[in-house]
DNA sequence: AAGATTTGTTGAAAATCCTAAACGCACGGA
DNA sequence: TCCGTGCGTTTAGGATTTTCAACAAATCTT
């Protein structure tokens, strides 16, 4: 009957992770309990990993908050998990000089997305041959003018107008206006 | 990551859901029982809802195939197509009249990314509730002045400033300034 | 400073899960 | 046909989890 003293049985930080959510969203077990239908006796065992909740009282609890099993078991509290704020400092990601691509957000591995606050100088180009790469795309003009060919379909934005595409239809981003050209894009899954 | 909606569903009947896992990689009862160190008929019980599984077992018979809990609740495919391109027909989503939200590209299923151009009116406000869903999310403040509270963290965004977080950390826009807030933010995956 | 609340933690009993062993069924070979 | 094998299912009982209720510690109130 003794509590066997958390052999591997007990899955690895089911407990932890419990405590770690509730915590975030402020709610104390006794709470978390009234919500889900549980009594906060059993939340304290199981944050305690004294014991392996059942499926049914992990989603009830789940439900209180609430939290899908798929989320609580996908939540990644340590890669991408930190808030980014960025003043000047995006990194530049450009390899032509009248093009410039800034990144929102740090470079890491993981991410669910892309987005990019870009400048086109007066002539840029991305180039005849056109992009193509994994994903989705898209973007909204700030200022000036950027003409953008998809496939056979050509358009000039202007500011306020957007796009939308695929990325592995071949495209190409030119600024055929007397202005620099502001563009603000996003694609997923991050190319960058 | 999946979308709540379809969660819901799929981990209501995890019986079935491991029964068909464990059919495709074609394994018996009580082969998997074998490997993963549990009792067959623990596995048929479980097959056939009749008991709704530790934690710890079920990630026992994971383990067996082998699968992480994280992938088992996690099952999506989705594809997506069409060239968009838009002036000032974005399509509008916003719920309260201080906030204009407007969606670049067709409000498809299956989408890998939704962008928005959103304006903030001085004084709107997400709410105190926090918003919270999946994904990540990010943005640049075009012009205007914007609060951004992530989690415990808050700061306010001038033009060019730019924000990056996973969209399950509570969070809420605020334009506490005295001038209209124009931002154009992204998401993956969608979520409208 | 004492009392009232709120917090997380326990112990014993009730509820539920898991194991061991047996059961019924289907298929194949001698 | 009879036997052996392999499949999923079932049952009884031991093992584990959950409830209910009480507990100590911390925080507020008065």
């Amino acid at each position: 009957m003794s509590l066997p003293s958390q052999d591997e049985r007990i899955s690895d930080d089911i407990g932890i992770r419990l405590r770690l959510v509730r915590q975030i969203f402020g709610l104390t077990q006794r709470e978390l309990a009234r919500r889900a239908g549980v009594t906060n006796g059993a939340i304290s065992l199981i944050e305690q990993n004294r014991v392996s909740p059942s499926i049914s009282s992990l989603k009830k609890i789940l439900e209180g908050i609430p939290l899908s099993l798929a989320d609580f078991f996908t939540l990644n509290f340590s890669p991408s998990d930190e808030v980014f704020f960025a003043a000047d400092d995006l990194t530049e990601i450009a390899h032509q000089p009248e093009i410039s691509m800034r990144l929102v957000g740090r470079r890491t591995k993981g991410r669910a997305l892309g987005m990019l606050h870009e400048v086109y100088q007066p002539g840029a180009d991305t180039g005849e041959t056109m992009l193509r790469h994994e994903g989705e795309e898209c973007g909204i003009v700030v200022s000036g003018c950027l003409t953008v060919t998809v496939g056979t379909q050509e358009r000039t934005l202007r500011p306020g107008e957007a796009y939308y595409f695929r990325s592995d239809i071949p495209h190409r981003f030119r600024n055929q206006g007397t202005e620099p050209c502001v563009l603000i894009s996003a694609n997923a899954p991050p190319t960058f």
